[in-house]
DNA sequence: AATTAAGTTTAGATATACCTCAAAAGCTAA
DNA sequence: TTAGCTTTTGAGGTATATCTAAACTTAATT
């Protein structure tokens, strides 16, 4: 009887031991959060998961069993170069997902990165490999995100945060951190601040003030906390 | 910190109580299943998902209680409305995938059902509608299997087995059953066996032999168990 | 050096979602 | 009615993820 050869597939899910999910997870943001400060302490990934220390404590113990985590109790921990390697394929799948539904399947920016947390830790390296060529292997997400090589390499540009800039400056928005804001991507949208827009400081309100941004013909306010997440880079 | 908000969404897995791939695989497997025999007995789904029956009870009575399946012990399982239009929409998720990964990424015909499988549980109602829009709304993917409506109907094609037709007989592919056996798929696409293809039956050679088809200016010919998966219609 | 506050780890307990095996129970057809 | 098969039950296993509360470490302050 075919038809049962065809549904066994059907039903195989992974048994292979390891729940790929929540440990790629766990590498993803301890990465994310060793940009900031390394090494990373158990508070930092327990307050970005949403979980309690002690479960960041026993999962830390796991993934230093697996080699993923250099671990010592009380002092934080760093990726290992195992561990980098995972964090970086996942960052990767999910960078070149959410660039994928915007230029195949026209999702729009605030829209995609939800999908891709799902779909990062699914899809074959096949299928890693035909959505990187379909969009020519790009370096750069949507929201200006550097999307690693498959060797794990990155293209790092040097930015600063708009927050930092002085009136009279001219820039070139480069990244929008905080992708998991959708509000926040679609009001940005909205102003027209996307990677690539250029603009000049014309004014800081003082006392932690908005900022005034001459982008073309237009002048657009955003506050601070906005004003953090947008890096731009020099023109 | 702006970026631990970005990451916190980074690592929202389903904690909603279900695993939901598990019981969308049983459902799909029920579904299947009960086009050949209805009700569908725990035996029969031990051996397509190949796990044990005392297994397949548990999750029997795990479904029964989610109103997904009617269940009386010892008198097998259907699908009550609510379970099918589950597997209905699994396995338009299934074929749907299995179409786009071959027109828009380039995937042959025999690797797309693993991939497919994996990702039928995962992607968004958003997705499913992009993907299908993409294609065209199409009613059948590349195996000649009917791809279900959003609204559960399904285009049925009067088929008949290869396997029953006499010598001399004029018929068209239109289905191959068991997409799960590749080999099977990459040796009939080198034959030229795919669904669309026309064909008369030249010979049936006797004692369970296998069939000569004609197919332009070839004859191919093909045992019994690939006779057997191949569904065909009239011309 | 001792105290304290903050952060971290352990221990013990739940919970879920599978799965298995062995044995009991139920069905069906000769 | 009973043999043979299928199904269910019950007990138990593994893996994961979580919590609370208590114990501990570290680093800063006195």
């Amino acid at each position: 009887m075919p038809e049962i050869e065809a549904l066994k597939s059907g039903s195989s899910t992974q048994r292979d031991g390891l729940n790929h999910q929540a440990i790629e997870d766990y590498l993803k943001t301890i990465y994310m959060l060793a940009e900031l400060e390394s090494p990373v302490s158990t508070s930092r990934i327990a307050e970005a998961r949403d979980v309690k220390p002690a479960s960041v404590t026993s999962m830390l113990q796991r993934l230093a069993k697996l080699k993923m985590v250099d671990y010592k109790k009380h002092s934080g921990v760093t990726l290992t170069t195992a561990g980098e390697k995972v964090a970086l394929e996942v960052i990767r799948h999910h960078r070149l997902l959410e660039l994928y539904l915007m230029e195949a399947l026209g999702f729009e920016w605030d829209e995609v990165h939800e999908q891709a947390d799902i779909l990062e830790h699914v899809i074959s390296e096949k299928l890693e490999e035909r959505i990187a060529a379909f969009l020519g292997h790009p370096t750069v997400d949507p929201h200006g995100d550097p999307i690693p090589a498959k060797d794990g390499t990155i293209v790092a540009v040097d930015t600063i945060s708009l927050a930092n800039l002085a009136t009279g400056t001219q820039a070139q928005i480069t990244r929008i951190i905080d992708d998991a804001n959708s509000e926040m991507l679609r009001y940005l949208a909205e102003l027209g601040l996307t990677p690539g827009t250029e603009f000049t400081v014309v004014d800081i309100a003082p006392f932690d003030g908005p900022f005034s941004l001459q982008v073309g013909d237009n002048v657009k306010i955003v506050g601070r906390t906005i004003a953090n997440s947008i890096l731009v880079t020099f023109v």
